[in-house]
DNA sequence: CATATATTACTGACTCGTCAGTAAGTAATT
DNA sequence: AATTACTTACTGACGAGTCAGTAATATATG
């Protein structure tokens, strides 16, 4: 039996004033995230979100405004998090790091956020009122974190003195990696990098690498190299300790 | 004195066959690097290598088998060179591991190339056949050729056992990132990465890191990491040493 | 409660610029 | 004069941003 014509008769759409940006930012998101800035059509974004493309500039300027918001709403309020675990930490600067590191790949990493730093470094060339406002919100942030983070390892003489600008790059550049890789060749590789075993290399060399002199005590014979964390995780189970949950 | 309209009438322009298919592809190698694969148009290409867009389709079939020509005429050779300078090479893996990280750094980071790299991992995700052939052409073969190095230094003994594949990831990250960096955000960075000091940093704790278990007399205090190199260089200064000259 | 009127969230067709690719025509060379 | 390398002017598709109009809702009035 059809549907008789007078009940309910399904508005052709409805006015939801406060629930649009909200939607309209997931949608961005998500394509922003699978196409890249340049290539995302407003049109699919407004599709997505149930509503037309002039809806879409009812909430948002133009498209680099909306990708702007994005990020405002998705990455701004996770760097904050973890800037307030890195000032308020109390233990081993190696066991931060560890923190840090794995958490930065469970809450961007392993999310669609990763997608956003890929697409920035895709594309920051192209768009320079994008790439200063990232380099200014996100990046410089971010670089500071990793700066003050050895720092305290330095201060606290758990870390060995060393060149706090080249070694941020060092540190920040395989969990960049890891995301690059995540969103470019993963339909051509074969088998993909594992990110899990692949940070625990990276922590355990960067670790060593970094470690202050051993009292004399420790380690007295040359054996291969092992990670000096304490209380380090067996190899293939990571616990995430310290970041505050969202 | 105003120059004669009859001698020297100086033709609107002058057929060049086999000159063309070079010019061209020189002038797509510097706009793909500079704008990207997407962003680059074609009668950017043509002009820049002075002709117009209708010569450039007497050349190439269309933008993708320009862009692949590129590759082709550019990458692909150096691949061949490294390959060769692996499987011929007599000494010590640690020094030929460095050899390999700076030939790549003074052959394709340094130049140009780094661009068709940073375009590859930036817009794969938008052209599926272009990413299918440098996947084929490019990475597959430099995975290759890293695994063979970490396998020889293996079997001689030289580095200690570990997994091959995660530990490829784990080496050719820092050398695309650097390459990523150098066309991303280096417009904004106030202090961008120097090159030569950070892949010093690099090779230093990733030798460390795959150093066989020394010999018994060797290093018998702990001291804080110091690298393991056989022979190597004094920082700041770098010798080439083994690639053959283009 | 029912109806009229005002407000505004939303639509969709439009413009205008861009760019890969084409084809008819022109000028350099043999 | 014949050949062909090259130019110029075109097509067609696409997408950001705009705007006149429309339909859903809020409010006023009987």
């Amino acid at each position: 039996m059809l549907p008789s014509l007078t009940d309910t008769p399904k508005p052709r759409w409805a006015r939801r004033k406060t629930a649009r940006p909200q939607e309209l930012l997931a949608a961005a998101l998500d394509l922003f995230v699978e196409r890249g800035f340049a290539a995302t059509r407003l049109d699919d974004v407004a599709a997505q979100a149930g509503v037309s493309k002039g809806t879409l500039y009812l909430y948002f300027e133009n498209k680099e405004e909306l990708f702007k918001a994005v990020v405002r709403e998705n990455m701004l309020p996770l760097l904050g998090e973890a800037e307030a675990v890195i000032d308020g930490y109390q233990g081993h600067s190696a066991a931060l790091f560890r923190d840090i590191m794995m958490g930065w790949w469970e809450r961007i990493g392993d999310t669609r956020l990763s997608g956003i730093t890929k697409l920035m470094m895709a594309e920051s060339g192209n768009f320079p009122e994008l790439a200063r406002f990232y380099h200014e919100e996100v990046i410089c942030r971010a670089d500071g974190m990793i700066r003050r983070l050895l720092e305290r390892g330095m201060a606290r003489g758990e870390f060995r003195r060393i060149d706090t600008a080249n070694a941020t790059s060092v540190v920040i550049a395989p969990v960049l990696m890891l995301m690059m890789w995540k969103h470019s060749f993963t339909a051509c590789h074969p088998e993909p990098i594992a990110p899990r075993p692949y940070l625990e290399c990276v922590i355990d060399l960067l670790l060593n690498g970094m470690a202050a002199a051993l009292p004399a005590s420790a380690s007295p014979d040359s054996t291969p190299p092992v990670s000096v964390l304490p209380e380090s995780p067996p190899a293939g189970v990571t616990h995430h300790r310290n970041l505050p949950h969202a």
